[in-house]
DNA sequence: TATTGTTATACTCTATAACTATA
DNA sequence: TATAGTTATAGAGTATAACAATA
């Protein structure tokens, strides 16, 4: 084998970045906003600070992101039935139709990428991906809550070093 | 199986940069920043022209993470011999132990992720994950280079969708 | 004239802290 | 008093465009 395991992790990790910034290059989405959106798809109109618990980010950063969102005419803020200190963001109908296309999407990708994989091997890269993403979780978990000693790292995207300088 | 392929390897994804994130919190040191210096400890000395397309960034962006590495001491930059426009940026003896300590535990990472894994399952876990950056890669240049229709998208992070909503 | 790096400007994502309006 | 959202401020990463010094 020429590549290290992890490193192939990481390149395939990359390369979803790289499908995705390009799938909203010259759109008003960006990879955040649409995360938001996903979000918004799935747990239904919200408010922000639920928002903020799901996707991990401060309010004020949620009340950014709904800003740069109700422009471009993906979300709607609406009064809260009960709680008149707080805002129930929602997803336009434009909006629902561009989710519900991404999620056909998604499962198409996911199709594509089993069929390039041969048949008699889904199963044991079903088995070790679990395992990997299990141990992972438990690495990170161990170091973020247990004030463990900071098991450092993995360096960012390590693809390519190959590559003669040019001084 | 539960959750989707494709959605495995976003969950790992993610989990890479927290673990990344979670590393370098409290340092001067970002992923961005740490990726810089892992393309100069594998290049070595280099003109940030030369570094503006290793990262694949705007020469701009590099004088910016050049200036903050050298604020806190990882490279420095000197004269290029023999081209007075330009500047060579190296790493400090420091960042080169620091680096190397780095790729030593990058490949502990890989060995204990690698064990994670039953035995029978690893070569069909590593040929499945080659075929899977393969077709990710032509994914990607395909849509890239050959102004192709621009096949949508791959949701960011799109993990734990179920979770209800407070309104 | 072309290239190297920088200044100038701007946008996105991110965070903390202070403030307003409501519970 | 505590909570929801906002304003204010700041830093990191990113980009383009204009400009300097040098090839």
């Amino acid at each position: 084998m020429d590549i290290l395991f992890v490193d192939r992790l990481l390149q395939i990790g990359d390369l979803f970045q790289r499908d995705m910034a390009r799938a909203f290059a010259g759109t008003d989405l960006t990879p955040t906003r649409v995360h938001l959106l996903w979000v918004l798809q799935h747990s239904g109109p919200s408010t922000q600070q639920t928002l903020a618990t799901l996707c991990e980010v401060t309010p004020r950063n949620i009340t950014g992101l709904v800003d740069a969102l109700e422009r471009s005419g993906h979300v709607r803020r609406t009064p809260h039935p009960t709680d008149r200190r707080a805002v129930l963001v929602e997803l336009t109908d434009d909006a629902k139709a561009t989710m519900a296309r991404m999620q056909e999407e998604h499962a198409e990708l996911n199709a594509s990428l089993l069929e390039a994989v041969a048949p008699e091997d889904r199963p044991a890269l079903e088995r070790g991906l679990t395992a990997v993403a299990t141990h992972l979780e438990r690495l990170v978990h161990a170091a973020t809550n247990d004030t463990a000693p900071a098991t450092p790292t993995t360096p960012p995207t390590p693809t390519a070093p190959d590559t003669p300088a040019t001084p």
